[in-house]
RNA sequence: GCCUGGGUAGCUCAGUUGGUAGAGCAGCGGAUUGAAAAUCCGCGUGUCGGUGGUUCGAUUCCGCCCCUAGGCA
């Protein structure tokens, strides 16, 4: 049962999905008879010049079924979570008012996440902070670091390895920036549920084989309209470099390996085909935690009705 | 045909002075709060090529056979 307070708050719809769900084609497919407005929730597509390798939506599908987020970064620059969150809030809030639904489909499920059950109002990625942990990490090793992190906030520690780099640099900029420990900005976030009415969908293929199937196919697929060129291109600008978010999405860090010559073509293919296989793992991971998904059979073949079911209520 | 290496986990290989075996990669599961297509954690039973023999016991030693790489013909 839903409250009188719940039923108030305008309809929003989540497509979630692996990588290779054919997630991309329901949308549009949806969207093309239905007052759906997309906005793409994808780490990679909102690169411009990234194209082939990320599959993003070809022009013509775009010009059709136009989708939010995509192509509104260079490759040289970063994005964020929390970026995502703000971007999607005002664009949600502008197809509200326009009387139409958005669709968000991706799959980006940290920005979903974040999106959904909003984040601690802590500051942002700091370059010099960041770049003075990594010269200690050099000189005294991340255990060390972690070392600083456990006096500092134990708690944290406790979760963050000293192998998970990452979190553990992160952990310790927001504290250097603030003097407060992260899991205290944990403790103290506020609630702020998103104020729409989420129907979460999830598109996948039943049978883990399939999707694995079509990762491969569509890697040699990409590779065949012209990847490598599309690659070359952003590797020959000079300016890009692997510790880049953009160069290290899966299939362009592939490739640069193999234009630095660490790869044959075989193993970057190879390797490539590997990677998405697990970027779709750890997205199945994200999706079988999601609470209230309704899951949808890629290989349906009633794909847009079986959606439609789910959707009924979204739709009066 | 002969000689010499190999044949052990899905793949590449290590190992067992005879007591039925373990790494990397893959795969699978999980975590995930401004890099998230990122980052990290956990999970290793497989006729040890086949067959006969020696032995209390063979994947390990011996014989034969099969497959395979290289060399000689």
């Amino acid at each position: 049962m839903t409250t009188f307070e719940e039923k108030r708050l305008p309809p929003a719809v989540f497509l979630m999905g692996p990588t290779a769900s054919g997630k991309t084609d329901l949308a549009v497919a949806l969207s093309k008879s239905y007052p759906f407005e997309i906005i793409s929730v994808d780490s990679a597509l909102i690169y411009k010049g990234m194209d082939i390798g990320t599959a993003k939506p070809e022009p013509d599908v775009l010009a059709d079924a136009p989708h939010h987020l995509i192509d509104i970064l260079d490759p040289s620059e970063a994005y964020s979570a929390a970026d995502f969150r703000q971007d999607a809030i005002a664009l949600m809030t502008d197809i509200t008012k326009r009387g139409r639904i958005p669709l968000l489909v991706g799959g980006t499920m940290m920005y979903f996440k974040v999106l959904r059950d909003g984040m601690a109002s802590m500051p942002s990625a700091d370059d010099r902070v960041r770049q003075a942990l990594l010269n200690t990490a050099e000189e005294k090793g991340w255990a060390f670091l972690h070392q600083q992190l456990v006096e500092v906030d134990p708690k944290a520690a406790q979760r963050i390895k000293p192998t998970d780099t990452q979190r553990l640099q992160r952990a310790l900029e927001v504290y250097q920036l603030t003097g407060k420990p992260l899991s205290q900005w944990h403790q103290e976030q506020d609630g702020q549920k998103l104020p729409w009415d989420i129907t979460s969908l999830a598109l996948a293929p039943e049978d883990r084989a399939v999707l694995h199937e079509r990762i491969a196919l569509r890697f040699r697929l990409m590779l065949e309209n012209g990847f490598l060129d599309e690659a070359k291109a952003l590797y020959a600008r000079g300016d890009l470099s692997v510790n880049m978010p953009a160069v290290r999405s899966v299939g362009y860090r592939q490739v640069w390996s193999y234009l630095d010559g660490e790869l044959s073509y075989e193993e970057m293919v190879e390797r490539g085909i590997i990677a998405t296989r697990q970027l779709a793992k750890r997205q199945l991971t994200w999706l079988r935690g999601w609470s209230d998904v309704h899951w949808l059979d890629t290989l349906s073949p009633n794909l847009e009705s079986d959606a439609l079911k789910v959707l009924g209520n979204v739709l009066i």
